[in-house]
RNA sequence: GCCCGGAUAGCUCAGUUGGUAGAGCAGGGGAUUGAAAAUCCCCGUGUCGGUGGUUCGAUUCCGCCUCCGGGCA
């Protein structure tokens, strides 16, 4: 008995994953998934590159204007969503196509999460609190005494993960190390990935905790894009920025900014360009450093993205700068499943 | 034409009381478990504008030249 198909197409900002998604719905039984962290709001179209109205009506995408954004939302909540859509998708008798570039995500949805606590405002508030009187160098000092492991990988700097470490700490009485060991996607890669001495306890112990919820149920084809040269990419993004410019980008932040319930902290105004929008139209920065700044932010996300997916295992890769891209993904489709993609 | 400033990393600049130089930004690499388009870590050899001179030694001092500011004619 085998696992119903999908299809993830991951690739950076910029590379051409939307046409190419839209493509391929052209050709096969797809509906697509978007994979976006930034597209989930509503009222943030340009800047996110989002699908145009027309688009949408023709390739309708899930998992797009799902949140406010005074809302936050969390890699958790994408996998428990995009499962849900995946579901939705598989039970009509199509082929769920996951389409985006927030890696978090994909690896949430991939591997599954450790059954950790969600976000808790008031411990973050209390830890804030903590690190005015006492610094941060004493929160880290703390998390090395309870989760040497945890310390060791956070880096002191880094308080969004130390303050996520402790925040688990005070929620569980449990150090978050012990929950990244209980990953069951690393059960296979454990060979690959660890170079310490512990690699025997270390297998044994992620299959024991391998939980039947957290694997995804499904065969996945990967499939990412990108053109092979950076300077190119580079290009695309800096295009692509002032398209957005073009089109009213500044109006659209200016209509958020208007609202008195946002504020440059949340995760959506601290999106690329949003951000950097917010300084301009605030008087921070003049018009031409918000432009280069905008640009250099998304350039900066690209290599980011690209990071993850260099390392990424089994995904077939393909170049954006290609005429018969579309044709060169529905060949690497059609190796990777037994799946009969005729009506 | 004359006078005064500049000319140093892709950009903006610091600096060397003469022993061939370093920050920020950009760029590159990496990490990544409920904020992830987030957050963080690592990476700096460049005819110190050109050319003569002084000197053991010049990017640094002096002369001339070129270019860019500003001022006076």
């Amino acid at each position: 008995m085998s696992l119903p198909p999908a299809i993830f197409l991951m690739g950076p900002t910029a590379s051409g994953k939307t046409d190419l998604a839209m493509a391929l719905c052209d050709h096969l039984p797809c509906d697509i998934i978007s994979v976006d962290s930034a597209m989930i709001y509503r009222g943030m179209d340009i800047g996110t590159a989002k699908p145009t109205a027309a688009e949408l009506a023709r390739s309708p995408h899930r998992l797009i204007d799902i949140c406010d954004p005074a809302e936050t939302y969390s890699a958790a909540d994408f996998r428990r969503d995009a499962l849900a859509a995946m579901a939705e998708v598989t039970a009509a008798g199509r082929i769920p196509l996951l389409v985006g570039g927030t890696m978090m995500y994909f690896k949430a949805l991939l591997h599954g999460m450790s059954g950790l606590p969600s976000a808790s405002p008031a411990v973050r508030r209390a830890l804030e609190q903590e690190a005015e009187e006492r610094g941060w160098e004493a929160l880290h000092e703390e998390l090395r005494v309870s989760d040497p492991v945890a310390a060791e990988r956070i880096h002191p700097n880094n308080r969004q993960r130390l303050m996520r470490a402790l925040e688990v700490l005070r929620l569980t009485g449990k150090p978050i190390s012990e929950f990244w060991r209980a990953d069951p996607g690393d059960c296979e890669q454990t060979t690959e990935v660890t170079q310490d001495g512990d690699i025997e306890d270390y297998t044994y112990f992620t299959r024991w905790q391998a939980d039947e919820t957290s694997l995804l149920p499904y065969t996945v084809i990967q499939i990412a894009m990108t053109p092979p040269e950076r300077r190119v990419l580079h290009e695309r993004i800096r295009l692509r920025f002032l398209k957005m410019l073009e089109a009213g980008f500044v109006d659209e932040v200016r209509a958020l900014m208007i609202r008195d319930d946002l504020h440059p902290d949340l995760p959506s105004m601290r999106c690329v360009g949003y951000r950097q929008a917010w300084s301009y139209l605030s008087g921070e920065d003049d018009y031409e450093t918000f432009v280069s700044k905008g640009v250099a932010a998304t350039r900066q996300l690209a290599k980011r993205q690209l990071t993850w997916l260099r390392k990424w295992s089994d995904v077939d890769w393909l170049d954006s700068d290609d005429k018969h891209i579309a044709e060169a993904a529905l060949k690497k489709i059609r190796l990777r499943t037994t799946f009969n993609f005729d009506k």
